[in-house]
DNA sequence: TTGCTGACGGAGG
DNA sequence: ACCTCCGCCAGCA
């Protein structure tokens, strides 16, 4: 029978949608809550995948250090920063300021 | 087809 | 504390 599970790609997706405005989250979080702590990169290459088709916030997902490691593949303009700023999040050289402050983790979140 | 790269993260030295 | 390597797996030359 097919496979009802959906791609580590289409779950990867789904979890960005559900991050709230205001919020960010980073790659291993979303992998590890996916049960794929080790396919961190994966998450991040599933989010590059949907970013011209789906509504999917990538912009609100960073890597751990709160870098913004994707903000290259926006267009290739600062437009993820702006995004982010507009929601209330502090950022400076690239990087999300009070990170643990608007974390938002599935796995805690969700729980 | 094989091999390298890449929006990461953890482990090891 | 810092640097390097490994794993994950899809896309591309």
């Amino acid at each position: 029978m097919m496979k009802k599970e959906h791609s580590f790609f289409e779950n990867a997706k789904a979890v960005a949608k559900l991050i709230p405005k205001g919020r960010v989250c980073t790659y291993g979080a979303i992998a590890k809550y996916l049960g794929a702590s080790k396919s961190a990169r994966m998450v991040g290459w599933a989010m590059n995948s949907s970013l011209p088709e789906e509504n999917i916030p990538a912009h609100r997902v960073v890597n751990r250090n709160g870098l913004l490691t994707g903000k290259n593949h926006f267009g290739g303009k600062n437009n993820m920063k702006e995004l982010l700023e507009d929601e209330g999040l502090i950022i400076v050289n690239n990087q999300i300021q009070q990170l643990d402050d608007v974390r938002w983790d599935p796995s805690v979140e969700l729980l």
